[in-house]
DNA sequence: TGTTCTACGTATACCGTTCTACGTTTTTGA
DNA sequence: TCAAAAACGTAGAACGGTATACGTAGAACA
């Protein structure tokens, strides 16, 4: 292991070498890396020479220990949605043309892992922290917005005051959802939420799903199932509203996954979708598009949102104290599975 | 910035105040993180309780300056492909019980980007690199695995050295392909492979196919084409092959993703999946079991070749220089898209 | 011409760990 | 009972950067 690691080290050129090769101080080397403030132009081109021809890279660990290590931290609850794709292609196209790079955990949708990913984040000394879903309290949030830069994407609480969130507008999406599905000739419109630990996107979603309904004048309607994103899980849910004495005529389901897993168990329980069914996902990810699929979604505009919060994040590293909550609006795109 | 950076650090506990708190040199208290040489039960228990009772994380960046950091580097190509959360699952089982964490990082898929994702995984002193289907040459992973214990999955190089390898035998799976389309039937077979940087898998996938091919006697109707994994070249090169002049009965395509996106085409295009054109996928990702889908695809295990990764790195790390390759065999799940 | 700025550089004390070298105690063995 | 060995613990020098405090030269101003 000694060799390995004195082997590996090896060929690491450091602060010291540019600054020797230079001809210059180890803190100018520094300042022109920082772009600090009182080096002149023909310095700093020495020194970008020298640290070109060198090849010359910060190791991270070390900026760590007294300043920045421009890493930042995002954290998805899966690998399997892919809509969380999309945030990733925004984060990235912000973070662009900065010095920051985006290092990623899952937390598997659970609080205790959630928490321990992003504790690792902050011993790995990361400047900021986005989080994909959270379902933390507000005082777990703040306790980490005390050590780190915070902001959540996908979790509601416009009254936090110590991290940023950026979200589509949930209830409205839901909203779109039974209005369309109204407008669809749909009545028995069931909601397909999602169980485990309850979420202020939970909340939000349902609330405009109950208000599309009473306003449509089917509150009597209303019927909430929900399921967690485990297939099987998501299979019964979808069987027994399909086959329960209440058997609604439309789905509004809490991922596209899902959906397209409700389209699934009605095909094999003989109904036709739309006809007998209709059904309505979120996201818009990519497989809705399938001609077998065809199904239509609420769009978030996931690269938006990953955007704006890489922004956010970079600005709250900055120095911004000030709180900025972010909403964009949903769009419903309309495909077969509405169609009747 | 300087406030926010103050009043962060805070609340940090460092060995220092463990070692007051126990009564104990800070040396003695380094030797209980690592499990070193030379503690008495006594003192380590001593030791833990002090470290329990103040909440003390060790700092990665500072242990990164001197040893290790107990952080792994995961390279993605991209965020799309359920498969990939397959392979992470294996992977974070395998560490379930160790100290080490894992961060991912993706490529797109670019030479370019996965270098600088990995060149950015070593500044940040990860104490290995996993890496997935990289399209690098023998001599840049030599490059990185000189610098940090490197594992390639889905990357054939059987006398690669420096480096190991977790692969499923993609010949075996392609060949495993064409004789379940011949089986069932169909003879005019074509393959839509992967356009791009050439890769070994994508050498070994076409060898399969090939091979299968003479093996049936069908050597005369090998037909390969390709395209990207972005959807538009995908329609596009789809559309070529079922309304070209050798239209083939029946498609091997690259991912589950790319098949379920040719489905689509296909039936756009007025075919029938199975019976005027099969269709198999690879990966077996979760989205072949829908009943709309019911696509055959060929299963790489992801989820063991995740774990047999991450033990091999961690093997490294603790010195092991002798090189393994681990290959697994592929398995044909047949289902409604080629049984005609 | 002297004084005060401003711009540019440098020297060096950290940051929180690891780990080597070394001192002290306890145990072992004859 | 004593020497040697083993076990336990400590001091302190790294690691590679950052950032503060300070020195110096030239420019601007009176």
């Amino acid at each position: 292991m000694a060799q390995a690691g004195e082997g590996r080290r090896n060929g690491r050129v450091t602060i010291r070498e540019v600054a020797d090769d230079a001809g210059v101080s180890v803190a100018a080397v520094s300042k022109v890396l920082r772009d600090a403030y009182g080096v002149s132009d023909a310095l700093r081109a020495k020194v970008r020479d020298s640290m070109d021809r060198l090849g010359y890279r910060p190791l991270a660990s070390a900026r760590g220990m007294r300043g920045q290590t421009y890493t930042l931290g995002l954290v998805l609850p899966d690998l399997r949605n892919p809509f969380f794709a999309d945030i990733m292609t925004g984060v990235n196209n912000a973070l662009e043309r900065t010095q920051y790079q985006v290092m990623m955990g899952i937390s598997a949708s659970t609080a205790k892992l959630e928490t321990g990913v992003v504790d690792s984040m902050i011993d790995r000394q990361m400047d900021g922290i986005i989080l994909i879903g959270s379902t933390e309290s507000r005082e777990s949030l703040n306790a980490i917005a005390e050590k780190k830069p915070l902001v959540a994407i996908g979790h509601h609480d416009p009254s936090a005051e110590a991290f940023d969130t950026v979200n589509n507008n949930d209830q409205q999406g839901a909203l779109l959802a039974v209005r369309h599905l109204v407008s669809a000739g749909y009545s028995k419109i069931a909601m397909l939420s999602l169980q485990g630990e309850p979420s202020s996107i939970l909340a939000e979603r349902e609330q405009g799903y109950r208000h599309g309904m009473v306003e449509a004048g089917l509150g009597g309607a209303i019927n909430i199932a929900s399921a967690t994103q485990v297939m099987r899980d998501v299979q019964f849910a979808a069987k027994r509203l399909l086959q329960g004495p209440r058997r609604p005529d439309a789905i509004f389901c809490w991922t596209d996954f899902i959906a397209l897993e409700v389209i699934s168990v009605a095909t094999e329980l003989g109904l036709r979708v739309p006809e007998d069914v209709g059904i309505v996902g979120y996201d818009n990810t990519m497989f809705c598009d399938f001609a077998q699929n065809s199904l239509t979604s609420i769009d978030q505009s996931g690269e938006l949102l990953g955007l704006q919060a890489a922004r956010l994040v970079i600005e709250r590293i900055n120095g911004r104290t000030a709180v900025e909550h972010f909403v964009v609006p949903p769009r419903l795109v309309a495909r077969r599975s509405t169609s009747r």
